[in-house]
DNA sequence: AATATTGTTCAGCA
DNA sequence: GTGCTGAACAATAT
């Protein structure tokens, strides 16, 4: 589930692993995962440039390159980085391998291959280009930015929350850990909801990401509080003890507290 | 064997 | 234009 932790966390993994190393080699295991590139072009153009700098916006993550290029990863569904000793085994699933001159390996992992790479030009023109919103965790994103993008909307708090363009990063697990620590039904309209409220919703966001990579989204290091720990019916809320239920939307589960996140 | 999972995109409809 | 729903994509775990 890589939602923006995880991707902030596989940045600070790349930064202390693959970074500022060169490309010696690239073998693109399966071109279903490129976009707008073939796997020739991209072994050639990949080849010999060194990773410079890495940036994250929401899911995605960015690695500048010393050639005028930019790698873009996205991590669908259940992609991740392994970073290996070249020899070791091949992890299962490795759908790009970068062999790099230290003699290391960086994998990008898929097994439901619904992730994305890319060469593009330029970071903020591809963020224009996919009509992504701010990124949530920047600090650059204030309250009063929140404010605005909820101001007018209609649809439930849940799924504007998950709206890539109007706001970057969220997805189905942390937008449930967010209403949970806010108190509120996943499914109250955004126009229902008070000034508070939303003042709440965004503060706890902040907690909740903040908590999550400090975690580094390892379940055991989590705050016992947190409900991606109970994502499961009938399970015991950590903060007040009630039941947690789970309601189907649109073919996904949303998980939240019958006691403490009420319907209005 | 059937179902749930996860993110994005898109078609169809109100 | 906005928002909702379901389907599609892929492959696995239970």
């Amino acid at each position: 589930m890589p939602e923006l932790p995880e991707v902030e966390v596989f940045r600070q993994i790349f930064n202390s692993s693959a970074l500022n190393q060169k490309v010696a080699k690239v073998d693109v295991l399966d071109d279903g995962i490129l976009e707008n590139i073939s796997s020739r072009a991209f072994e050639i153009r990949m080849k010999n440039a060194t990773f410079q700098a890495t940036h994250r916006h929401g899911k995605y993550l960015f690695v500048e390159l010393d050639t005028e290029e930019t790698l873009m990863i996205h991590f669908g569904m259940t992609g991740y980085l392994e970073y290996y000793k070249d020899g070791e085994e091949e992890p299962e699933y490795s759908r790009i391998v970068f062999n790099l001159n230290n003699g290391y390996n960086l994998y990008y992992v898929c097994p439901r291959k619904l992730g994305r790479v890319s060469l593009v030009e330029d970071e903020a023109d591809f963020i224009e280009e996919n009509k992504l919103g701010p990124d949530t965790y920047s600090d650059e994103f204030k309250w009063e930015d929140f404010r605005e993008i909820m101001k007018g909307k209609r649809g439930s708090i849940k799924t504007t929350l998950m709206n890539q363009q109007l706001l970057a990063g969220i997805g189905n697990v942390y937008s449930d850990e967010i209403l949970f620590h806010s108190n509120i039904y996943p499914f109250t309209e955004v126009n229902e909801l008070n000034e508070e409220e939303l003042r709440t919703i965004f503060e706890k966001m902040k907690m909740v990401f903040e908590q999550a990579i400090k975690a580094e989204v390892k379940e055991e290091k989590f705050p016992k509080n947190f409900l991606l720990l109970k994502r499961s019916e009938g399970e015991e809320c950590p903060i007040c003890g009630g039941m947690i239920k789970r309601e189907k939307y649109s073919g996904r589960s949303s998980y939240y507290c019958e006691a403490h996140q009420k319907k209005k």
